[in-house]
RNA sequence: GGCUCAUUCGUCUAUUGGUUAGGACGUCAGGUUUUCAUCCUGGAAAGAGGGGUUCGAUUCCCCUAUGGGCUACCA
């Protein structure tokens, strides 16, 4: 008998991964790491009316992106295949059965209505309905039956959900080990669902029976599984079997609505949820993700890593093997957290100047989409000189560097020429023109001969500025004389005499 | 309503029974730059409130407040 911890991640398909899941896999993935264990993935398919087909392979493909690879489980099989809920219902029902004989569970034969009726009533007094140990005795349960009632109800098909029988006046006890003792009174728990109607078995029940038999050692899951927790432990102990860790991470709430994260809540998220894109068939449209929107792998999981747990000390930047070395459950806070986009771009921005490679390969993509093509030479020269003006990897960038491959199409910044009138900034263009053509276009001696050609300080800032508008389009850019040296002289002027006619010709009124 | 969990700058957080309560993002100011970005320097900014315990509490205990989670034949 081996002492390996052994985690899981067990998502359900019932739409896109977000953030707060991913999170979850990854601190299950790095604890697993941390300790030489092994990680699992199981799919928790039990509801059909909420299946949505294309969750499991976003799941996957969401993980395989964020580098958090499971050693076992769906797409990667091992020994307790099944990992899919939807085909252990074998399994469930013997479990039932032992509870049943017990009587730890009975058949319920409420239909959906009649509880909804009593819901209602009670409501109407101020009351909540719950199905426990206070209201089974007045239900239409097998508790409440003669045996040959519930034999011919059994027999002619009647529709039964069987619920678990909680025994009152027990305290139940776990220790987390991120929250510490928590503590609850069985009276307030109520007769929980096990089977439904459709004869699949709850997230309660399934999650149980699964994570004892999958040999799971430490349960790491979102905190609003607390209140249930207990429950949990409860069926533990009906079956005897050795209650595993229990580590409930903090929620990751959103910034305005203060709710935690969720899939049907994305519209009102101040932040992107998902990590990759999602294609939404039901509702006909795509989200984009942080891949799309241009984040590395890395720093997102970096950032997901920070988000209610830290290694101590100041280090932020850190890598998944560096994560993999120090993290630990007891760093992990008990606090809600909310999540901060300007963070995560400012930490994806540390990331991009590791990542001139790929930024090279993304805008060799951009060049080719636009049928342009340029020496790598000038593209690393393109690429080294922008490097710390980008944040992220996506079409955006080509604003930042388009004007090394092709002259501006419009001007953002005309507003700068009303300054000095039309007429002059066509004689100071002219001007120019005029002096650049007598320069040789290499770096220093661009700089070294404008300046001493215009002295006085004011108009050399206005003529720079006057080319700066030709060459870029807007008052913006990397160091003007680097431009002028990378276009050349024939470009340089081209473009001069390009804003030269725009001015003539008002096509900017 | 019931059960349950939490609470350090705006946000993520560090630290501690005795500290000028530290860092990061953001923000503000200044510097660098022709511009924008980068970069550099500096500033503002926090222990929810009230009681205890203690020589001393942000730290330990209690109460209150506020916020979160759950309260489904969803997970």
């Amino acid at each position: 008998m081996s002492n390996t911890i052994r985690v899981r991640f067990a998502p359900s398909p019932t739409g896109p991964l977000h953030i707060g899941g991913v999170r979850t896999a990854l601190y299950n993935y790095l604890f697993a790491k941390r300790y030489n264990g092994k990680f699992i993935l199981r799919i928790e398919d039990t509801d059909d009316k909420r299946f949505v087909s294309n969750s499991e392979s976003y799941i996957l493909e969401t993980l395989k992106w964020c580098k958090i690879i499971p050693d076992e489980g769906v797409g990667y099989g091992g020994p307790h295949t099944p990992y899919y809920q939807s085909k252990r219902g074998n399994i469930y029902k013997l479990y039932i059965d032992k509870l049943l004989k017990k009587g730890e569970a009975y058949y319920a034969f409420d239909t959906y209505n009649d509880l909804c009726t009593r819901k209602i009533e009670y409501a109407k007094k101020g009351l909540v309905f719950s199905y426990d140990h206070k209201t089974r005795m007045y239900l239409n349960n097998s508790l409440n039956m003669k045996e040959k009632e519930l034999y011919h109800k059994l027999s002619s098909c009647y529709p039964y959900v069987i619920r678990y029988r909680v025994n009152p006046g027990q305290t139940l006890k776990i220790n987390d080990i991120i929250y510490g003792d928590i503590k609850m009174s069985t009276d307030y728990l109520d007769d929980k669902i096990l089977l439904k109607s459709n004869g699949k078995a709850t997230y309660h029940l399934a999650n149980t029976i699964d994570d004892y038999l999958m040999g799971i050692t430490h349960i790491l899951r979102g905190e609003e599984w607390i209140s249930s927790v207990l429950f949990h432990v409860l069926l533990y102990k009906s079956f005897g079997w050795k209650i595993p860790f229990f580590a409930h991470l903090p929620l990751i709430l959103k910034k305005n609505s203060k709710l935690k994260i969720s899939k049907r809540t994305i519209n009102n998220s101040d932040f992107p949820i998902y990590p990759i894109k999602w294609i939404s068939y039901e509702e006909n449209k795509i989200i984009d993700g942080y891949r799309e929107l241009g984040y590395f792998s890395e720093a997102f999981v970096n950032i997901l890593a920070l988000l209610g747990w830290n290694p101590g000390g100041n280090k932020e930047i850190l890598s998944m093997k560096e994560l993999e070395k120090s993290f630990s459950l007891k760093r992990i806070k008990k606090s809600n957290v909310f999540f901060d986009i300007k963070k995560a771009e400012w930490l994806n921005k540390q990331y991009i100047y590791s990542k001139k490679k790929e930024v090279y390969f993304f805008v060799k993509k951009l060049l080719n989409k636009r049928c342009l093509s340029f020496s790598t030479f000038y593209l690393w020269k393109v690429i080294n000189l922008i490097i710390n003006r980008i944040s992220f990897m996506n079409e955006g960038i080509w604003n930042d560097i388009f004007y090394f491959f092709v002259s501006p199409n419009f001007y953002t910044k005309k507003s700068f020429l009303y300054k000095i009138s039309f007429e002059r900034s066509i004689f100071y263009l002219k001007e120019i023109n005029y002096s650049l053509n007598n320069y040789i276009f290499l770096y220093n001696k661009l700089k070294k001969n404008f300046i001493s050609q215009y002295k006085d300080k004011n108009k050399r800032i206005i003529f720079m500025k006057l080319i700066r508008l030709a060459l870029v389009g807007s008052l913006k850019g990397v160091d003007l004389f680097i431009i002028l040296e990378m276009l050349g002289k024939k470009e340089s002027i081209r473009r001069i005499k390009v804003l030269i006619n725009n001015i003539k010709e008002k096509k900017f009124l």
